[in-house]
RNA sequence: UGGGGCAUCGUCUAAAGGCAGGACUGAGGACUUUGAAUCCUCCUAUCUAGGUUCGAAUCCUAGUGCCCCAGCCA
C-alpha cells in the first residue's frame, strides 16, 4: 500500500469508519475500488479511487482493485489494461488484491442456488417487455409474475438448465422474490441472472448466464470482507437491495455501502456515454486526447498524479451535488509544477529584433538558472546573439495604459541577458510589424546595470540562428459552455479553439527534450513533452495550463 | 403524483445546541530578473416560514427547490 502524501482532512465518511473502529464493528478498514471495465477512468473515477486507497491508508488497512466485470458484452481486455495502469499511475497499489467479480461465478451460482431452495428465488419466463409490464410504475404497484410460484424442484431443475445452455439468450431469468408492491422499484423481484450467449474476457465461454449487478456487488463485497464499500449516490436506491441478499444468504460478512457525490467539473463532460461519442466521432484524437478528461488524457497533456491527488483532497467528499470549477483543478497542477518544473524560455509567436550594437556572428553563451527558487535544479546556457525573437504580444507601437513591455523609445530587460531598448520599427508594405531594431546595454549584463536603474519589464527571447522551431499544442477547455451536458445537445458547445498548432521557437536547450518532461516556459505556462509525439531530437510539447496571467486581466478590464 | 436523497460565501467544503471556519475565486497592497511565485489586508454564505431554547446551520413543524429510481446496464 503506498501513501503518496499525508491525506487527513476528514469527511462524513471517516466519521463513519471512526465511529465503526471505536464501537468494535470493525476492526481492520477494508475498501475496494469496483470500476467496470467498459471505458477509460475519467477524474471523476480518479476522486473515488484517491477516496478509497485514501481510506486504506489513513487507516492502515488495505484497498481492493476489483473489475466488476458482470456484463460481457461490454467489456473488454483493453479496458481493463488501461484501468490498471491508470489506478498505479496516480500513484497506488493494490498489492496482490487485484480480483474479478467473474472469479466468484461459482459461488454466486452456488448462493443463487440456495436462495432458490429457501424459497427465495424463482425462475421467471417473462420477456423483457412483459417484465416491465409488469414491474408497474413510479406509483403503481407491479404485478406478479405468473411463474413466481413455481416450485423449488422446478427451479432448481429449470435454473440448472439455464446453465447448461438449454435456453436460448433473453428467455429466461432467475429473480428474487421479494415484493412486487414495494415502492423501491429494485425490490420488484430484481433480476439476478439473464442468458447470454456472451465471450467473456476472463471466463471465455465458460458461461451463458451471467449475474446482475446487484447480485454480484454485495455478495462480491462480503467475500473480499470489505467492511466499507463506497458508491456514487445513484445506488443508494439500491442499498435496501443489498442488504436483503445479505441478509438473506450465509455470506461470510455484511460490509456497510455508504453513497456520496460524484464528481462533476466545469467545461467538460464526464458521462461514459459521452466520452465514448466524442473518441468515436472523431471530436477529439482519442481516449488519451489531452482536452479529454479521462486520466490517459489528463496524464498526456501533462497534469501529474499529485495535482490530481492534491485536487481530490481540495474537493472533499459529501452528499450533495455539486459542479466543481475546473479552475480549482487547474490550480492545483499549477502549484505542483510551480514547484518542480525547470524554467525555459519558448517563443510562440515570434517578432525579430535585431541588436544594432552586436556584431555580426557574435555568439554568447550566458547562463541562466533553471528555478529562481531552487538553485540546486541548476542551470544551462542560452546563446546570445545579433538576432532574436521575441514574443509578439510583448511589443506595442502604441502602448496601452501600464504596458510596461516593449515599445518605441523603452527599455526593458532580457531574462538573464541585456537591457535592451527599442530604437525603431520596421514594416512591411502592408504596415506589418516585422521587425524591430534595438540596443543593448553591455553594461547590463546578466539583467543588472551597475547603475542600478529599473526597468518594470522584463522579456523571454531566444536567439534567432540557434532557436529550435518544435511543434507546440495549446489546449484549451474542450467545452464553451459551463454545464455543456445539462442542456442535452452538449456537442453544440464544443469549443472550435480547444487545440491550436503552431510552430514554437524554443531555447537550443529543448532540443533535448524528452517525452514526459515538464518545462515551464516562462512568461507563458507550464508545457510538457507529449510522450506519445515526440521523438528523439523533436519533442512535442503540450501546455498543460497557462500561468497566471494578471496582464491579461488588466488588458481585458481597459 | 410513490420511494430514496440533498440544500452553508461566486465554487467546493467544515462547524454533532455555544464566536459560521478553510480552500479556490474576487478586490487591494508589498515584493519581484517570470505582470509567475511568495507575503499581507479585505469582501462575500446557513432555501423559506413558524416553533423549542438563555442560545439553532444544527432540534421540531410546515413549505419550497434540486437530484436519483420504472435495463435481462453498472
Amino acid at each position: 500500500m503506498s501513501t503518496p502524501e499525508a491525506t487527513p482532512a476528514g469527511n462524513f465518511i471517516h466519521d463513519i469508519i471512526d465511529a465503526d473502529l471505536a464501537s468494535g464493528k470493525v476492526q481492520q478498514v477494508i475498501t475496494r475500488f469496483p470500476p467496470e471495465p467498459n471505458g477509460y477512468l475519467h477524474i471523476g473515477h480518479a476522486k473515488s479511487i484517491c477516496l478509497n486507497f485514501g481510506i486504506a491508508a489513513k487507516y492502515q488497512g488495505r484497498c481492493h482493485l476489483r473489475f466488476d466485470d458482470t456484463n460481457p458484452t461490454k467489456e473488454e481486455q483493453e479496458f481493463i489494461d488501461s484501468i490498471m495502469e491508470d489506478v498505479r499511475w496516480l500513484g497506488f497499489d493494490w498489492g496482490e488484491h487485484l480480483y474479478f467479480a467473474s472469479d466468484y461465478f461459482e459461488q454466486l451460482y452456488a448462493w443463487a442456488v440456495e436462495l432458490i431452495q429457501a424459497g427465495k428465488a424463482y425462475v421467471c419466463d417473462l420477456s423483457a417487455d412483459e417484465v416491465r409490464q409488469y414491474r408497474g410504475t413510479l406509483t403503481e404497484p407491479g404485478k406478479e409474475s405468473p411463474y413466481r410460484t413455481r416450485s423449488v424442484e422446478e427451479n432448481l431443475e429449470l435454473f440448472g438448465r439455464m446453465r447448461a445452455g438449454e435456453f436460448p439468450d433473453g428467455s429466461k431469468t432467475l429473480r428474487a422474490k421479494i415484493d412486487m408492491a414495494s415502492p423501491n422499484l429494485n425490490l420488484r423481484d430484481p433480476a439476478l441472472y439473464r442468458i447470454r450467449r456472451a465471450h467473456h474476457a476472463r471466463t471465455g465461454d465458460k458461461w451463458c448466464i451471467y449475474p446482475m449487478y446487484d447480485w454480484a456487488h454485495g455478495q462480491s463485497d462480503s467475500i473480499e470482507r470489505i467492511t466499507h464499500s463506497i458508491c456514487t449516490l445513484e445506488f443508494e436506491n439500491h442499498r435496501p437491495l443489498y442488504d436483503w441478499f445479505l441478509d438473506n444468504l450465509p455470506v461470510p460478512a455484511h460490509p456497510q455501502q455508504i453513497e456520496f457525490a460524484r464528481l462533476n467539473l466545469t467545461y467538460t463532460v464526464m458521462s461514459k456515454r459521452m466520452l465514448r461519442e466524442l473518441v468515436e466521432t472523431s471530436q477529439v484524437e482519442g481516449w488519451d486526447d489531452p482536452r479529454m478528461p479521462t486520466l490517459a488524457g489528463l496524464r498526456r497533456r501533462g497534469f501529474t498524479p499529485a495535482s490530481l491527488r492534491a485536487f481530490a483532497e481540495r474537493i472533499g467528499v459529501s452528499k450533495r451535488e455539486s459542479l466543481v470549477d475546473v479552475t480549482l483543478l487547474e490550480n492545483a497542477v499549477r502549484d505542483d509544477l510551480n514547484a518542480n518544473a525547470r524554467r525555459v524560455m519558448g517563443v510562440l509567436r515570434p517578432l525579430k529584433v535585431v541588436v544594432e550594437n552586436w556584431p555580426e556572428g557574435k555568439v554568447e553563451q550566458l547562463d541562466a538558472p533553471y528555478h529562481p527558487e531552487k538553485p540546486e535544479m541548476g542551470s544551462r546556457k542560452v546563446p546570445f546573439t545579433r538576432e532574436l525573437y521575441i514574443e509578439r504580444e510583448d511589443f506595442m507601437e502604441e502602448p496601452a495604459k501600464k504596458f510596461f513591455r516593449l515599445s518605441p523609445g523603452k527599455e526593458v530587460r532580457l531574462r538573464w541577458a541585456y537591457f535592451l531598448k527599442c530604437e525603431s520599427v520596421v514594416k512591411d508594405e502592408a504596415g506589418e510589424i516585422v521587425e524591430l531594431r534595438c540596443t543593448i546595454d553591455p553594461e547590463s549584463k546578466g539583467g543588472t546595470p551597475p547603475d542600478g536603474r529599473k526597468v518594470k519589464g522584463t522579456l523571454h527571447w531566444v536567439s534567432a540562428e540557434h532557436a529550435v522551431e518544435a511543434e507546440v499544442r495549446l489546449y484549451d477547455r474542450l467545452f464553451n459552455h459551463e454545464n455543456p451536458a445539462a442542456g442535452g445537445d452538449y456537442k453544440a458547445h464544443l469549443n472550435p479553439s480547444s487545440l491550436e498548432r503552431l510552430k514554437g521557437r524554443l531555447e537550443p536547450s529543448l532540443e533535448r527534450a524528452k517525452g514526459g518532461e515538464h518545462f515551464q516556459f516562462e512568461r507563458q505556462g507550464y508545457f510538457f513533452a507529449d510522450p506519445k509525439l515526440s521523438k528523439d531530437g523533436a519533442p512535442v510539447f503540450n501546455r498543460v495550463v497557462t500561468l497566471r496571467d494578471t496582464w491579461a486581466k488588466i488588458a481585458g478590464k481597459e
